[in-house]
Order: structure tokens, then sequence, then C-alpha cells
DNA sequence: TCTCGACAAAGTGTATACACTTTTTGGATT
DNA sequence: AATCCAAAAAGTGTATACACTTTGTCGAGA
């Protein structure tokens, strides 16, 4: 399986869904996919499946594979998680974490700000949601990291949908303050920090809870 | 996709696997489980898929599909995984549940018992991590419930290769402590018992580490 | 005009066929 | 006897065919 022709599919469906070419709602015909890919619809049936996974896509019985369109009570879920979560990952990597690590996360934030400056937003987006995915990995603990990768892509899309270029760089300064945070090896503030983040991306989500019909 | 056929394929194959009918390394044929449940390697694909997804198998491409054997360093990460978030579920529920929501849990508690006291090996295994799932249930966050069932899943063959009756035993014990502590809204308590049972589970298991060699 | 139903078109669900890769087998050579 | 290579067998990877379901269209009847 995956014999990295599934993977291209996947990825490249991925980005078209990531940076808006497919709306939310959208129908994915099998046979179109085949031909447009050059396979059979074996193999795209395959990457429709794994985008299933992933939450990108919802496939209906007999009807067919649609582009998601998160609702924003999963998408509190999905915060929910991520507050429980990302607070014991806080915690054990604050007493873990070598200078190396540290240094590592200084250098994923020099790249967000080049990402919000120049105003990439479906680049801001992956590497604002990678901060997170990047301090998992940092951690050595490859389950953990699969699971923040898999929590993100799944509200990529609700982010992707409202996130405002203001909102992106409070993100990013959050970021930048909870990484300070570590350095100086301050628990309880970096625990304060990093629930407060999550809750302020949560927070701006909400504003605008009405601009995409449910599908 | 589904069409509860592929479910049920999924489902018989997974009891195979967890109740050790299939022994980990095995490997799965397709056209042989095809004849089995009288149906095309199509719809075998699509389950062995879907099970690779819930690491209950290992596909490698052109070989096949064997039945996982998860390593103990593996095991070792879903439980890091298992404390962090846990912790934070544990913080949640006590601060919102109601005395419905505890009183399901000493149900579940009940139950519990009785499959430790018959020596029901498979029935205590998923009641003993069941546990854990119905708190995330019982806070009616999907997401967070399906999350905790993917991690339970992942851990459940290793766990049923190494946990003796006796830390079944005290698992159990350690669960009704904790439910005590929840009600009591004892909520240092509480986080403190839970920590210490995930140590304890994961510390059973390890003490057998070299009775199933790799695959 | 609106509703209902039958028919056609489009699309998904499953089985099967065939190509290609891996594994096994059986001998020939040393 | 042991090793190596080639051919056969077994098994996976992908494409295709066909059945069945859903959706859209068009005309008849009220």
């Amino acid at each position: 399986m995956d014999s990295t022709t599934t993977g291209f599919i996947v990825e490249t469906l991925t980005r078209s869904i990531v940076e808006h070419r497919l709306q939310p709602g959208a129908k994915l015909v099998e046979q179109t996919l085949a031909d447009q890919f050059g396979v059979s619809r074996t193999l795209i049936r395959q990457a429709l499946f794994k985008l299933s996974q992933n939450r990108l896509i919802r496939m209906e019985p007999a009807r067919g594979a649609f582009v998601a369109a998160p609702s924003i009570a999963e998408a509190q879920q999905v915060f929910a998680v991520r507050r429980m979560l990302e607070a014991g990952m806080t915690q054990v990597f604050i007493r873990s974490a070598k200078q190396e690590h540290i240094a590592a996360l200084k250098n994923h934030i020099a790249e967000e700000e080049a990402a919000v400056m120049r105003d990439d937003v479906p680049g801001r987006t992956t590497l604002l949601g990678d901060f997170h995915v990047c301090m998992a990995q940092l951690m050595g603990n490859e389950v953990l990291a699969h699971l923040m990768m898999d929590l993100l892509s799944r509200c990529a899309l609700i982010t992707l949908m409202y996130q405002s270029a203001g909102a992106a760089q409070h993100s990013h300064e959050e970021h930048r303050a909870i990484v300070n945070a570590l350095e100086a090896r301050d628990e309880a503030l970096a625990l304060r920090l990093m629930d407060e983040h999550l809750r302020h991306v949560e927070a701006s989500l909400m504003l605008a809870p009405t601009t995409q019909a449910t599908t």
C-alpha cells in the first residue's frame, strides 16, 4: 500500500483543499479525479479514504466524497482536547528540553515571522500549526507527534476559513512568549501562556460563526 | 464506504487478533481471507487498511499484512501521551461532571469487577480500557472520546500480551479509587491517582519485555 | 402550474482480470 | 554437502467491468 502514487494524490488534494482551490462542501467525483491524475479509480479511492481519516473530506455511503466543512462545535472540541494535551506536553517539555531544542523552536519562530510578514496565508497557517507539532517532535515521542499532526490537520480547514491576518500576527507573538517562558524554565508561566494562547486562537475563530453554510 | 460488510470484517479480525487466535507477526493473506469471508479481495483490502490505521496490523509494500507486535518503546510513548492527556481530562471532568456521570462510572466499575472475578481475559482488558474511554464519552466531547479509543486500541495488544491477572485486579482497584476521588471532588488527589495508575499499568507491562520476539 | 412517477444519466460498490514483485523450489555447480 | 541461480508458485498492486444506488429530467394527470 501507499506506493507513493497514492501518497502523491493525497498530498495534491490536501494542498488543493487547504489552499481553497477546492471549496468546503465540493463534491469529489472519483472518475474525474482518476482522469486528472491519469490513474484508475482504485488509487483515487485509496487516497479519498486516507483523506477521510484526516477529516479533510467526508464520505457518504453511495453518495460520494465531499470536502469537509468542520462545524464550530467540532472545532471547539478539538481545541478542548488540545488544551488538555498541550498543557501536559508543555510541562514535560519544560522539564526535559535541552538548549538545542529551544533553539530549534526559536528557529521555527523566525520562519513563522517571515510568513506572517509576507502575508502568505497557507504558509502561515501551516507554520503556526507546525509550531505545536515541532514541540512534540523535539520531545522524541513519535506517537505524540503524530497525534498533534492529526489534531492540527483537523482544524487546519477551519483555521484557514476564519483566521484573520491580525489573529495570525497575534498567534505568532504568543508563540514567541511561550518559547521565552520555556527558555526561562518558568513552568507556571509557560503553562498559563499555552492555555491562553489556545483559548485566544479558538476565540478568534468563533467571531465569525455564520460565514460558512453547513453541507 | 463501510457498507457494514467491511465493518463486520474489521470487527471479526479485531476480535481474532485481540483474543490471540491470530498471533502477533502472523501473515494475513488477502485471498485466504476473501475466501473465508466469502467476499472479494477488494473488501478485504479495505478492512486491512482500516486495521493498519488502528495499528492492529502492519502493512509492508508488496509483502503483505502482518499482525502487529507493538514494541515496548511504542507502548511507553503511548503511555506518556496518555499521562499528558488524561491529567487534563481528569481536571476538566472533575470540574464539570454531574452526579449522574459519576454514577455511570460506578456502574462501569461494577462490570469491571465481574470480568476480573471470572478471569475473563479479553473481557477484562476491554473493560479496563473502556473505563478511560467512558470518562471521555461522559464529557460529551466526541473528538476526545474517539482519541481515547484510538490510544487504547493501540496498546490493547501489548496489554493483552503482558498483563497478568494480578495487574488487572490492581488496575481495577485503582479505578475505584479514582472514582471516589472524583466523587469527593478532590482534584489534587484524582490527578495524582490517575497519574500513578497509568504509571503502574505501564510498569506492570515492562516486567516481561523479552516475551515476544519482534517481527 | 404543481405534483408525481417513470426513465435516463451519473456515480458509487464490489468482483474480477492481469501485471509485477516476492518467495519458494529444485537442480546444477563447486 | 553447501551455495547459487533459474524457473515456478504465491501474493500483492492496479485497472477494468458490471451491478446497484442515487440523482436529474421530462411528461402525464390533477
